[in-house]
DNA sequence: CTAGTGTAGATGAACTTTCATGTAATTCCA
DNA sequence: TGGAATTACATGAAAGTTCATCTACACTAG
C-alpha cells in the first residue's frame, strides 16, 4: 500500500497531478496494452472517433505529444489501417486526419472500456469531490499560460 | 486559446488529468530542458534530495518510470556524477541509489524554481479549491486499485 | 543444507521519441 | 505584387524507452 509518498517530490501540484494522472490511468493502459495499442495510438483514435477529420497539428496538441512523434504515429496508423491522410483544401500544407472504419470501431469499443475505468475511479470520490476535482483541473487546463496556436482543424 | 477540447476524448477524468498534468508541468518543464535535466531525471533527483538513498526499485515507482528506464536513466546520471550507486547492505541483489553533492546542488536550485511554478499553477484556483483538489488527487492516488510492492528502501 | 520459487536489477534488440532542420505553402505588408 | 516572415508537416540521426530475458541473490520448506 502506499505506493510512493515521498519526502521531496510528494505534495507538489505537479507530482499529485502526474501520479494521480499515472494511477487513474494504468488499469485502461493495461486493457489498450493487451489489445496490443499505445497510449498515443488511443488518444488520436478516440479525438477522431467523431468523424471529423483533424489536422496534425491540433491531433499533436489534443494527445499532448509532439509534432515529429504524431507524424510518425500516424504513419504507422495508417500503415495499419486505422487513420487515412487527406489533402486539406483549403490549405495545401496540412494533411487532414480520419479514421478509417476499422479506427473508428476500435475507438467505439474502447470507448465503452474507457467509460468503464472511468466509473471505477470515480469510485473513490463523493459526488461532490468529483464534480469540483473535474472543475479544478478544467480551471488548471484553461490557464492561458503557455498557450499555443488554436489551430483547430 | 483553448487549446484542446474534443469532442469524444474530452472530459473523462484519465484525460483532464493529463491535460492538467501537462499544462502545469509545461513552464517548469521548460526549464528543466534549458538546463539540460529530463523530466525523469529531475525526478529522481528531488526523490533523492532528501539525502536518504533509495533502491532502483523504489525510485522507479517515484518517478512513474519503469525499472529498465530507469537503470538505464541512473547510468547516465551516474556518469555525469549527480549519482551515485552504494551496494546495500542487507541484499547484495540491491545497489542504492544516492544523489551526489552535484545532484543534490542541482535538486536544490530546481526546488526552489519548482516552488515557484508551483505557485504560479495555484494562482488560478482558490484556497479551498486548492485544497479540495489536492485532497481528491491524493484519494485517487491512495486508490488500492492497482498496488505494486511497498518497497521502500 | 539444498531445491524450488521469488525478487532486484542489468542487458540487448527492437521500437519510439526527440531535436534540429528541410521543404513547401501561406500570409503579411511595403 | 513580390520578397520576407511564418506556418504545416516531414525527415534523418541521435537519444531514450520498452520488452523479454538473464543473472545473481534471498527466502522458504522439506
Amino acid at each position: 500500500m502506499n505506493a510512493g509518498r515521498v519526502s521531496t517530490d510528494d505534495d507538489y501540484l505537479s507530482y499529485l497531478l502526474a501520479r494521480a494522472s499515472h494511477v487513474v490511468a494504468s488499469a485502461f493502459h493495461e486493457e489498450l496494452r493487451a489489445r496490443g495499442l499505445s497510449v498515443l495510438e488511443w488518444r488520436v483514435l478516440a479525438a477522431l472517433s467523431g468523424g471529423h477529420a483533424l489536422c496534425v497539428g491540433s491531433l499533436a496538441d489534443l494527445v499532448l505529444a509532439q509534432q515529429p512523434t504524431v507524424t510518425k504515429l500516424l504513419d504507422r496508423m495508417a500503415r495499419s489501417g486505422t487513420i487515412e491522410r487527406v489533402a486539406a483544401d483549403d490549405d495545401r500544407r496540412r494533411s487532414m486526419i480520419r479514421a478509417t472504419p476499422l479506427g473508428r470501431a476500435q475507438a467505439a469499443a474502447l470507448l465503452a472500456r474507457s467509460r468503464e475505468c472511468e466509473e471505477a475511479s470515480f469510485a473513490a470520490l463523493n459526488a461532490t469531490e468529483a464534480r469540483l476535482l473535474k472543475h479544478a483541473l478544467l480551471k488548471l487546463i484553461e490557464r492561458p499560460t503557455q498557450d499555443r496556436a488554436p489551430r483547430t482543424r
